[in-house]
Parts: C-alpha cells; structure tokens; sequence
RNA sequence: CGGGGAGUAGCGCAGUCCGGUAGCGCAUUCGCUUUGGGAGCGAAGGGUCGCAGGUUCAAAUCCUGUCUCCCCGACCA
C-alpha cells in the first residue's frame, strides 16, 4: 500500500508535499530549489495558460517571446527595479567549460565583457526593443503577453509556490495616456480576478499594495489575494501601473496627434505556477487533491469492472457507449481498463489525482441499466440511471464547480474578522489567523512595526469602498480598513 | 546566514547508544489464483550504508572533516 497522505492539521507542510507527491504533479529537482513538473501537473498547467490566454487574447492582446538573458546594465536603468531584483538574480559570467583531468572546468579565457542575467522578469529587455517599435501615438497601444520561464535566486523555496526557476506569463503594455494604462491595469486585474474565481474556483480580495509592497519600479500595484487552509494568505496574481519609469530609463517616447515628444504610459501584470500552488491549497482534502471540472485536465473518469472475459466484453461495450456520449458534449473523459490494477487501487489512485467525477461500471450496473456516479469534492457516492447519464454529468460538472467556489469562500469568511483594536488584532491572529480587516494610519512605520510585532503584514488596501475610522496601533485617521494576514 | 532534523535497495524506514555475514514494508520480475475501496500465495532480482580520512583483527555502527537535502526564521510571484 502506498504511503498515506499526511493529515492535514497534524502538518501542513508535509501534507502540502504529499498531495503533490500522490497526485503525481511534480517532484523536487537535483537542483535545490527548482521542480521538474510532472506530465500530470503539466497538463493542469496547460489547462490553466489556455484559459487565460484565451482571456489575454478576448481583450485585445497578442502573444510574443523576448530574450533570456538581459545585459547587466539593462537592468540598472531603472533604479527601483535594480534595487528591488539585485538580490536574487542568476548571473552568466563565462560561455566555456574546458575539460580538466577528465572533469570539467570553466574556461578562464572565455569570460564575458558584459556579464549576463537570467530574467527575473523582463521589463528591462521588453522596454528596450518597444524603444524601436514606438514612434508615434499611432503605434500605440502595444498590447503583448509573453509566456516565459524566470529566475530569481530565492533564499528559501517551496514547490510550486517559490521555486528559483517558474514559469509564468508576463503581459507588457504600453499606452499613450495615463488613463489608458489605468484602466488596462485595472481591466488585467480583472481578468485575473476572474480566472481565479471562474476556473480555479478560488475566491479572491482585490486591492492594491501597500509602497513597501509594491512592485520595484511600479507606480502602483494591484493584486488578487487569496487565503489558504492553513489560514495564511497567497498573493496569486498582480498587475501594475508602471507610469512612465520605464519609459524614461529606456528613453521611450512618441509624438502624440499635437505633435508634442511624450513618454509612453506602461502595465505588466503576470500569474505563475504558484497558482497551482494556490489550487492545492484551496481545494486539497486528506485523500489528495480535489481540482476543479474546467480545469481538470480529465474531468471524468470511468472504472470498469469484471470477472471473465465474456464480463469484460460487456462492461467494455457498456463503457465505451458512455465514454462517446461524454466526449460529445467534450467532457475530458478517460476509460481506465488497465488489468495490472483492481478497482480499489484505481479509485484511491484516482482520488489522489483530483478527478473531479468517477463512472464505475461493473456486470452489476449492466444487469440494472445504471452506473455508480462518485464525486470527488464531497466524497460522495451514488447509483443512477444509465438513461440520460451524459448529461446528468455534464450539469454535475458545473455543479461540482460551483460547490467547490461556494466552499472555500465558505472557509475564508470564517476566518475574516474584523477588529478595532491592536490587542484585538493579536488575539485574532493567533487564534485563528486569516484575513483581518483593520485600521491603519497609512505610514510605513505603523506596517513595519506591526509586521515586526506579529508577522502580519497588508496584503492590500481593498478596492471596495470602506469607511474611515482611526489606527488600531497610532489611532491617527485612516481613510479605510485594509486587509491583514500572515502570508506565503 | 541563524535554529532544528535527516542522509542505509526505485520509494518509505529499522539497525548506530553497546563494532562481529546488510534488514523490513512497498515497488519491480516470473507463475497461479483474484478484481464493487490501495488483492492472495509461491519464487526471484536489487544496496561498496552521502563522501573523505582515522581507530580496530573487524566499522552502517566509534573519532575527525566534508557535502547534500528537509523543516522553522530573515528575502520573495
């Protein structure tokens, strides 16, 4: 029998790695820090970049790819940036190995005039070619998506969450007016807040960043915030108003229709592998993972069961007959009929990779006309009829979908409260953690002694309106309540 | 970089205190029986015990050094 997943209060770590393990997603690497990505966790992936390319391209984007490696002086043009990247960048210092007593060693010969970094993101490299592409506000807006891997030489990592190499889209935008630029960050924001919460079935908080937590070289950083089941809050998506900064260090500018040299406005917004971290951790349950019908890459699966051959023959037939009338409502649908497995080991195996339905079909159902109906999310079995089982399913997909959503938004309103003082604000945090709605005063002082004092810091100041009130620490005013939490 | 833990078969581990032929479960291979919740019986293959020194007649076990990984913190999508 194969290991067990951990429970889920006794260690969340552990079960964390253990759902990823079982669910056969991805594995650690020889190299520490970065992940080799399973078919299994590649094909959830895939699922997820189609999803939102399809998003990308419904608002007007389009699809490019920029280089790897940045020359080392790009990325000090903006000073933000620099400082924000220097210390976790992958630097390419030498293109030679040469063979040393049958070893190898670098080439001291071929060391680089300009040395080179592995992108930690690539406003740098993308700002210097949009210098060439833009010359009049007739070339704008450029609106490109890239997806792309990234590399930032993180101290501490975590699979899927904080890996040193993880793969991402990075959308670049470039606009004529502030207002324009805006509202695409808003409108990506959006789009973000949407997939979240359409596809992955994961409520999420909008809002912007704090100054100290803003993206380096941003004006101003929206995000999408999302709490996990170990009550600690993932940022899952962002999108930020550049302003004019990259425009400037890149010496970006167009001649708008009053024949006036302007900067261009800018956005990048970008969502990571962290999301299918994100996914686990909403959705995962002590028998393994759960994923939600649309993104599920099969979404049903079908158990067939026999003693003979003649049985098989039959359940077989019967099987297939449901496989097509699934597959022609495109619902993803796999018939397992390995014989090296029973059925007991197929469900568990089944169970631990998410799917959200399961179809058995043994010479029982076939002598009733029905079928055992199992559900993923709630663990629950039933028999129904063989008669209008297709698309019975198809509406028990949406239906899993929408109870999945229901459930974890369930969960974090349990653990959002809202508090008026700072003793108040302790004891919540400790006893429970999650979201907490409170007031601060808007310094940075205030946030870095609170984040100093109890490890909570402003996941974002809420889009929605609020209403003003004083400081829990200061008790000077504050224009609105933010939203705190412990976080990944 | 600080604090903790661990490196023994593909995976998970015992054995280390107290030195004496390398073990267990799962997985793998073959055969037969099985199949409605991780199958049973029989047989087989697989490890220079992280690495390097040292002590000893003898080292997975004792000593010294070293490397790696995991967890908690500082950093972060």
């Amino acid at each position: 029998m194969a290991k067990k997943i951990t429970n889920r209060e006794e260690d969340y770590s552990q079960w964390y790695q253990d759902v990823i393990r079982e669910a056969k997603l991805a594995d650690h690497s020889p190299v520490r820090g970065s992940m080799v990505i399973r078919p299994n966790g590649f094909a959830l992936w895939e699922n997820m970049k189609e999803a939102l390319d399809t998003m990308f391209k419904e608002t007007g984007h389009e699809n490019a790819y920029f280089p790897l490696f940045i020359p080392k002086s790009f990325l000090s043009k903006e000073a933000q940036h620099v400082e924000g990247f220097a210390k976790e960048c992958a630097v390419v210092t030498h293109s030679r190995l040469m063979s040393v007593d049958g070893g190898v060693e670098v080439d001291p010969e071929s060391k680089l005039e300009e040395e080179l970094i592995v992108r930690p993101t690539s406003e740098t490299i993308i700002w210097d070619s949009y210098r060439n592409w833009i010359q009049s506000y007739r070339d704008l807006p450029i609106l490109i998506n890239q997806w792309a891997n990234v590399v930032r030489w993180e101290m501490r990592t975590r699979l899927f969450l904080r890996t040193m190499e993880f793969l991402w889209q990075e959308g670049h935008t470039a606009h004529a007016s502030k207002e324009e630029a805006i509202e695409e960050t808003e409108q990506m924001l959006e789009v973000y807040r949407s997939f979240a919460e359409d596809y992955m079935a994961m409520p999420v908080i909008k809002g912007v960043k704090t100054e100290s937590e803003r993206f380096a070289g941003a004006v101003e950083t929206y995000c999408i915030e999302a709490l996990m089941q170990d009550d600690k809050a993932l940022q899952a998506g962002t999108s930020h108003f550049l302003g004019q900064n990259f425009a400037k260090a890149f010496d970006v500018k167009f001649q708008d229709q009053d024949g006036e040299h302007k900067f261009v406005w800018a956005t990048s917004w970008g969502v990571s592998t962290r999301l299918i971290g994100g996914l686990i951790m909403t959705h995962s349950d002590d028998h393994g993972l759960v994923l939600p019908p649309k993104l599920a890459p099969t979404q049903v699966v079908i158990v067939p069961i026999w003693r003979d051959d003649e049985q098989k023959a039959n359940v077989l037939e019967y099987a297939d007959t449901i496989k097509k009338e699934l597959t022609d409502l495109d619902i993803s649908v796999k018939l397992d009929d390995r014989e090296n497995y029973n059925p007991g080991w197929k469900f568990n195996e089944h169970e631990t990779a998410g799917i959200p339905l399961r179809v058995v079909v043994g010479p029982r159902d076939l002598k009733n006309n029905n079928v055992e109906l199992a559900r993923r999310d709630t663990l629950d079995k039933n028999i129904v009829d063989r008669e209008g089982l297709a698309e019975r399913i198809d509406n028990l997909l949406d239906e899993i979908q929408q109870d999945l959503f229901d459930a974890a938004k369930e969960r974090r309103e349990q653990k959002t409260n809202t508090v008026e003082t700072y003793d108040e604000f302790k004891q919540v945090l400790d006893d429970e953690g999650g979201f907490i709605y409170a007031h601060w005063d808007g310094t940075a002082e205030t946030e870095e002694q609170i984040k100093e004092e109890t490890k909570a810091t402003i996941r974002c100041i809420p889009l929605e309106d609020g209403e003003p009130g004083e400081c829990m620490v200061t008790g000077k005013p504050s224009e609105q309540r933010v939203l705190f939490a412990r976080a990944y």
